[in-house]
DNA sequence: TTGTATGCAAAGCGTTTGCAGTGAT
DNA sequence: ATCACTGCAAACGCTTTGCATACAA
């Protein structure tokens, strides 16, 4: 991406205001506020280029689609609420796991994923009548 | 799955044996040596129903492709090689993580990936040739 | 004006499903 | 002889790509 559009902008705004990541369509949603119209084919186009201009990284987690948030230029993690599906950031690490690997293996680094109940969810749990 | 049918018993023949865990892919072609032209759909539908029955489990790697691995019925985690792509199983684990979650959130589970060199691609660098 | 970025639709890839035929019981 | 399981191909959901158009420069 070399120009400067509207629906780039809104991209990258939507990705920054989140304050966790977000999966391409919660950016097409999110952005489509802003530029009405707007196609995923865009939002993908963009999430790469941003990607490989680090402004962006890539989340993985296990059995999910990739999530984006803005490159934080830090080693961290991720807390999965499993009652809302929301993915939040995890700024502690348990440090060095080379402990746990087999004899012979070298560990060069880790993904950890936290699941459970974030604290909205474990303030207002859903309603008996649902 | 009520009848035992060669194409079953290939497939789980070939995961039993496997010492990791596989891919669908995979799983197919190994399954074929015994069984050639099984499909791939005859895979899937016998990795769901030996999953819904707990002879498998899934292995949800971040940013990869369901595997599949007999049942341990255990705790564990993965080592992925990042030189052969080959994912091992680790059967040790950090413990209790709820210390890294932010304040308010509750920790239920969690997953771990180690990342690095099995003993095999430690001793065995790729030739400088390649 | 130039040519990059967009929107749409088609294509890709892994996975699931419908259907007619095969084969385990 | 049944009817569950198989193979094939179509369908699906997510992502990528081709192409003509729109718009940033």
């Amino acid at each position: 991406m070399e120009r400067i559009t509207k629906q780039g902008t809104a991209i990258l705004n939507a990705i920054q205001a989140a304050q966790r990541p977000l999966l391409p369509q919660e950016i097409l949603e999110a952005a489509a506020l802003e530029v009405p119209g707007m196609g995923i084919a865009t939002v993908y186009r963009n999430i790469k280029s941003l990607v490989d201009n680090e402004l962006l990284c890539t989340v993985y987690l296990p059995g999910e689609n990739p999530r984006y948030e803005p490159a934080h230029h830090h080693h961290h993690h991720h807390f999965h609420c499993t009652r809302c599906d929301k993915v939040f950031d995890v700024h502690d690490c348990p440090g060095d796991l080379q402990q746990l690997a087999p004899r012979g293996f070298k560990v060069e680094s880790h993904e950890l994923t936290l699941y459970g109940a974030c604290e909205t969810c474990r303030l207002s749990p859903p309603t008996p009548s649902a």
